[in-house]
DNA sequence: TGCGATTATATCGTATCCGATTTAATATCT
DNA sequence: AGATATTAAATCGGATACGATATAATCGCA
């Protein structure tokens, strides 16, 4: 029983890779918007729902302050957003777009089309396929979690 | 139409997240053995066939030597493997695995069915997610380089 | 042969990511 | 009310990733 799973037929791998590719066909339009990956995704979540917490957007996008605060600090140099202090909890940072921020988000929503003209799938596969990936990802993330919880 | 796409519906979000995901599932069972995600697929490789060049690896991972050097070098450190220039091509450095390095790799021969476990999905449905998100990935790649020679 | 072009690797700077710790504000509990 | 616990951000260190450049070895061709 060697089970010589070589890289290709490996699950993880594909999905390593596939999002690597993904962010690579992204990548030329956000060059010309300025922006990274991650901070593409914090424009759509702000465009969907404006002026939130740091916390939030972590919730959203699974990731801790050490990732977001700096992108966040980067974001506002750049002018797409400005950040302030809750004034009922001053322990929280509110993140809302500037109107140039706004702009820029519009002009993102149209990406995905672009990559699905790209991609070569129809509507209903892309869909699919999403629906699959996302509901692996949360099986994935509930077992980490149960497993993190029952380990000290 | 203001397609107003939510994160949650964004294949390009199901891939990042979900590539995120299964490396954290992975990131316990590789803390035991003090490798992170890339350094384990690269350990993998070098299984299937050894003493390969940082170019190959790179060929498989889709990764540039700015990223696999050091990390070559940190396996390296670490006691994994031994890096040599060729002999009949000295531009190309060569990777070989050590005992210690065959021993893990074996390990870590193990992890995919650790994962498939907690994914609760059959083999056959993971064989056809895999299947699924790999042509995409190839389907992007291939048109995110044509539209790089097009575009000079 | 020898010199320019190509190739393989390494290096540098910037931007994610993550674990661990710190700081400040709020909540809790007696 | 006041000491303690909890929570939200920020910070620090290490490890990917990637664009751009540098360096050294090999190739191609007059």
């Amino acid at each position: 029983m060697p089970s010589a799973l070589p890289l290709s037929n490996m699950l993880c791998f594909a999905l390593y890779s596939a999002a690597h590719a993904i962010q690579a066909s992204y990548k030329p339009l956000l060059d010309e918007m300025g922006l990274t990956y991650p901070q593409y995704l914090v424009l759509i979540l702000l465009g969907t729902e404006d002026n939130q917490t740091v916390g939030q957007l972590g919730a959203a996008l699974q990731l801790n302050t050490n990732t977001l605060t700096p992108l966040l600090k980067r974001m506002e140099v750049a002018g797409l957003l400005t950040r302030s202090r809750d004034n009922a909890d001053e322990r929280q940072v509110r993140n809302r777009l500037t109107e140039l921020g706004l702009g820029l988000q519009e002009q993102a929503r149209t990406l995905p089309q672009c990559i699905k003209d790209q991609s070569g799938l129809s509507l209903a596969a892309i869909a699919d396929l999403q629906a699959q990936i996302t509901a692996l990802r949360d099986t994935l993330r509930q077992d980490t979690l149960r497993r993190a919880q029952a380990a000290p």
